[in-house]
DNA sequence: TACAAATATGCAATATAGTTTCATTTATAA
DNA sequence: TTATAAATGAAACTATATTGCATATTTGTA
């Protein structure tokens, strides 16, 4: 009998301390990417390297994905449940540059592209940019 | 009568100093993007800022733009003669984790993506990773 | 329970890329 | 020639990411 975030922590092989599980919550009440600041911001508490390390084993664990969307400041995000983080569960990751979230474009995949000969693909990270619908004008 | 390199900046309303003409005549030997460092690394001669500045010059001028390879080092590239760096000129990279080069993959433009309704985009930084074809083994 | 080993955390220091300030030099134009 | 604008060089500074090490906590085992 654990708490359904302990047992996904579980799942992924991720030891469930009290840090964790709260980062965890923090990760699934967000709609949108994480960078390593907001947590610094939401936890006082905690020390940056503890925050830090808690995503690195996460991202490592395939609980969050990372995003590089070019901010500066590294996002993270919640993988999907079926998420084994191969090619085939990369998807598009949108920027907003009004309010500055960064959001996981998971309802579809990417397409198939055509490299060049002799080149071959195992990762991704593809960010859109411009203005999300909640910041959008008019 | 100007050499090439020299009306090329000009077309790009860069004023042809020394230092940009030679910084020019590398991106264009390169087949690859290259990075603040690697300018560095060949102009032992220049300061740091102002190959910084020369680098912001150009993409600002649209003359190259930059590409986030997730590197940690911000890369940057030549753009297209018909470039004006606008969502039709947007293409993909391709980052070779072995030699750790980046290149542009002009041969076809990025698809249609369908957005969330309300979503508007204006840039993208679509980067993938894998092996390139000199890498490759076998 | 008690102890040993493994793991997680907190604090501090470090590394690195990027950026800015300001003085000096160089180019441009009246 | 002189005044103005622009480019460069040197140095300092910022921000993010990362690591080392001591302490605390958890876990496994007798």
């Amino acid at each position: 009998m654990q708490n359904p975030l302990e047992e996904k922590l579980n799942n992924n092989n991720i030891k469930p301390t009290a840090m964790r599980i709260l980062v965890l919550q923090y990760l699934m009440e967000k709609n949108a990417a994480v960078s390593l600041k907001s947590l610094e911001a939401s936890f006082h508490k905690a020390d940056t390297s503890t925050l830090y390390r808690t995503l690195k084993t996460f991202e490592e664990k395939k609980l969050i994905h990372s995003i590089d969307d070019g901010t500066g400041q590294m996002k993270y995000a919640l993988c999907l449940e079926t998420c084994n983080c191969v090619l085939a569960d990369q998807h598009y990751h949108f920027h907003c540059t009004v309010c500055e979230e960064t959001f996981c474009l998971t309802s579809q995949n990417i397409p198939s592209i055509e490299l060049p000969k002799g080149f071959s693909m195992t990762q991704a990270n593809l960010v859109l940019k411009g203005v999300c619908a909640h910041c959008e004008v008019g």
